[in-house]
DNA sequence: GGTTGTGAACGGATTCACAGCG
DNA sequence: CGCTGTGAATCCGTTCACAACC
């Protein structure tokens, strides 16, 4: 299991972000090299990578930057729609929110939940916020595909109990918690069966803090990040 | 270089989260496959992720509490003062500053910057953010660590520059760019001697996004979270 | 000539088995 | 006897060298 590396998928984001900027600038060819440089990473590490899913350039030309574009799109899954629910409104779920780029390809926040009183029934991005108890009730009327989770850490296992309740697929994890599928009490193997599949992402800005201090401390333990000679 | 896996790093920052889980709930003794379950990981992991800086259990006994807690402390560097600077006073750098638990291990936000007339001037937080042209004298003039990248993508890369001529030794970048050391145009090795051991590290949520649309249509290239018989 | 695509080699990270010690 | 700490073994991801091809 994981015949494609982890770190691959998020190297492949980076690509298709440098795609859209060359795009933006009206170059339409680009190489490894090229890429890696930008990426930095190596140009065996962007090849390698790409060949994971197929073959997609040129030899003795390079990359022609719509093609490749469109191919990590698909790869990706980013050529279809995403239904979002954001879970936890306070400010971090509103930023999110109002995250310019989430909507490039299609994500849509089609609802919008909290459990504050003082946050309920206000007025995000035109959508109302609506209470966690109506969560349920409004994905068995409407398609959600995940759940963003940024609600504070001791309320995020529960939250996310609800988001798989309610069906969703994925989840992104903002708390600074480890999200857990249930260890059910006594009988075996009976609630799990909801979690099995389901996607946990989690963007922890506090454990990136907490990295940084530990880096900055200890340089000479960080994989440089690559910048001079790319291959 | 990296004889310490990266990886291990994250999961530190891991370990210790729980670590204060448990002595809020008064629990002063554990054990690996204890930490391994709460993790995620398998027990295996958890003492060699130990082993790298030291030996903090007791055979037979596990680990108390409290001591490992104060022991990974150390070595995060969390046992000191980071002075911090937020640039990009947006939703998302107000999000940030306001955002709980950085204060725990002495994180203080000493600065806030934003180039917006609607933002500089306005109070966060018992601080008055200031115009990204103060920096320069903001940061001679007090000691500063790390600078918080929030700034739209198209201004990051000149926003890191002016953290690194500002001094800092460490960026964490929330803008969805590669914030790259400049490639001196002219002179060879002149102006990066600057981002020479400054440390970046990134929290990029449109990519986790993106990571997770990835997995929910590709669920068997995820290495599962681990869960079950932890050794 | 130039750049991709890829099997093979390498190195680093995880897993394992067990020695060490309370 | 139990759980940690760790060298050895395994596995996986990255690097490499080069064959394939425009």
């Amino acid at each position: 299991m994981a015949e494609i590396p982890t770190a691959a998928i998020s190297r492949l984001v980076t690509y298709l972000r440098i795609l859209e900027q060359l795009e933006a600038q009206d170059i339409s060819r680009t190489s490894s090299s090229d890429l890696a440089e930008r990426a930095g990473v190596s140009a065996f590490q962007v090849r390698k990578d790409l060949a994971y899913f197929g073959r997609f350039g040129t030899r003795g030309m390079g990359y022609t930057v719509p093609i490749l574009k469109r191919e990590l799109v698909r790869v990706l899954g980013l050529n279809q729609t995403w239904n979002v629910v954001i879970v936890g409104m306070g400010r971090l779920g509103q930023a999110i929110a109002n995250y310019p780029g989430a909507s490039d390809y299609q994500f849509q926040y089609v609802g919008l939940f909290d459990v504050s009183p003082a946050i309920v029934g206000r007025q995000v991005r035109n959508l109302t916020v609506q209470h966690m108890d109506d969560l349920r009730a409004f994905t068995s009327h409407n398609r959600v595909d995940m759940g963003f989770l940024a609600v504070p850490p001791d309320r995020a296992q529960d939250a996310a109990q609800m988001l798989v309740d309610a069906g969703v697929r994925g989840i992104l994890n903002f708390a600074p918690v480890v999200i857990q599928p249930p260890v059910e009490a006594t009988v075996q193997q009976e609630i799990s069966d909801e979690w099995r599949g389901v996607i946990i992402e989690n963007v922890d800005f506090l454990a990136g803090m907490k990295r940084l201090a530990f880096y900055i401390l200890n340089p000479h333990l960080k994989d440089a990040p690559m910048t001079e000679d790319t291959e």
